[in-house]
DNA sequence: TCTGGGGTCCTAGGACCC
DNA sequence: TCTGGGGTCCTAGGACCC
């Protein structure tokens, strides 16, 4: 069966929000950066990108490219409401909705198309929608899969609306470099031009086998990337895997080398995790300890499984500390990061209701794409001077597992 | 004046059990 | 006491996405 998919990409999402929510910076080159000192540009307007300033920029760097660049320093709740919002617009074309991350969705309409006629004019009252509400553009792609939706997106930004009708499928991806495609990087790019091939169309004529020897079970993927085929269901929420892991890393103010800093710093990182974790209703068997040293490019990971299940702050920092025991630290540290993995899910109490439970379900679902991808920005520099100043770094009642009764109500 | 933080998936090799 | 092999769990590391 012909599906028909939509991709839906906010533009410069986070720069965009704070543009909108403060007319002084329409039209004016900005960027948007966590808040700590050793941040880096999470999104620039698009007046900044004209001067040159990319994502991954320090504020110098930025700066240097475009002086007049206006500094705004993200605000995390902004940016989960307003996706949140947004989210729920789509739902109304479609129950079929997945986040793919906090400012991009697939929609399939498949089924929706009888009542709102065509993906291009669901599209149009998305758009506008989107602009009424929030002031705020979208790119939209329309295809026949996940994969050549979001393809599709990225061709026309920002404000466009790309269609890839199935006839057209080859002839579009005849001359489009490898690198478009969602699932081929940087290091798979360098590989493939080792091969000679640089366009999705050679990709896609490649012989399977020659791709096979060289990567294995992926070269079979490769191969069907290259002829636009992506079978790969729309996961609506409250669909979704379960979470696999949780976890938190944090770039210090200073590169740090005493000891009890360093544990001091892990005791709020593993208050982080554990705290998520209850709210997620898991508990995980494996601490990951992640540390990253004053050079930048030196870091290491170590993990331990434990006997249990745990997700209690505390059981995490010791698990972490028992690995920061067999290791001696080279160097001063640059970031640490700790997660809890090998999860398992904690039975809860459902609603009797099955609409209940399915909104339940759902509401979850959105909160932890809101907690996932909300903190992008959250920084570790104003957490701290907070903790400070609540006075001790003991688990503070609000700390205590936060199940399913506090998840948002809307 | 350097270079963030949240994830997922895959592979390879070793330990251990049957 | 030797042999092979399958399955599972674990650790470490890399590539990819936003």
């Amino acid at each position: 069966m012909t599906h028909t998919i939509l991709h839906i990409d906010m533009n410069a999402f986070f720069a965009s929000v704070e543009q909108q929510a403060n007319p002084e910076l329409r039209g004016k080159p900005i960027a948007v950066v966590g808040g700590g000192g050793r941040t880096v540009i999470t999104t620039s307007s698009y007046e900044a990108r004209a001067r040159g300033v990319k994502t991954g920029m320090a504020i110098w760097e930025g700066k240097r490219v475009c002086p007049e660049l206006i500094i705004v320093v993200g605000d995390n709740r902004k940016y989960t409401y307003t996706s949140t919002r947004i989210n729920e617009i789509f739902r109304d074309y479609t129950p079929e909705v997945e986040a793919f991350s906090i400012d991009e969705s697939w929609l399939d309409v498949t089924h929706s198309l009888g009542i709102f006629g065509s993906a291009v004019t669901i599209a149009y009252l998305i758009k506008a929608r989107i602009r009424h509400s929030f002031g705020i553009t979208c790119s939209i792609g329309i295809a026949p899969n996940k994969l050549l939706a979001k393809l599709a997106s990225d061709m026309q930004k920002p404000d466009g609306l790309t269609i890839i009708a199935p006839e057209d499928v080859a002839r579009i991806l005849e001359r489009m470099p490898i690198k478009e495609l969602c699932g081929i990087g940087r290091k798979m790019e360098r590989h493939l031009n080792m091969m000679s091939i640089y366009t999705c169309g050679e990709l896609g004529r490649c012989d399977e086998a020659r791709l096979t020897r060289k990567f294995g079970i992926v070269g079979t993927r490769l191969k069907q990337m290259g002829q636009g085929m992506d079978n790969s269901p729309v996961v609506q929420f409250g669909e979704e895997d379960e979470v696999k892991s949780v976890g938190h890393s944090r770039t210090l103010e200073q590169d740090i080398d005493d000891p009890a800093e360093i544990r001091r710093f892990l005791l709020q990182l593993s208050e982080m995790v554990g705290s998520r974790a209850r709210k997620y209703n898991v508990s995980g068997k494996t601490v990951h300890l992640y540390v990253r040293y004053a050079d930048f490019f030196t870091s290491w990971g170590k993990q331990t499984t434990l006997k249990n299940y745990i997700n209690q702050s505390d059981e995490i920092y010791k698990a972490a500390l028992s690995i920061l025991s067999t290791v001696e630290l080279e160097q001063p540290v640059r970031l640490l990061g700790v997660s809890l993995s090998n999860l398992k899910h904690q039975a809860e109490q459902l609603p009797l209701f099955l609409e209940d439970r399915k909104k339940l379900e759902a509401t979850k679902a959105m909160d932890e794409v809101n907690e996932r991808f909300g903190s992008v920005a959250v920084t570790f520099g104003s957490l701290v001077k907070d903790r400070d100043r609540a006075g001790s770094h003991v688990i503070p009642p609000s700390w205590r597992p936060d199940g399913i009764k506090n998840v948002r109500v809307r």
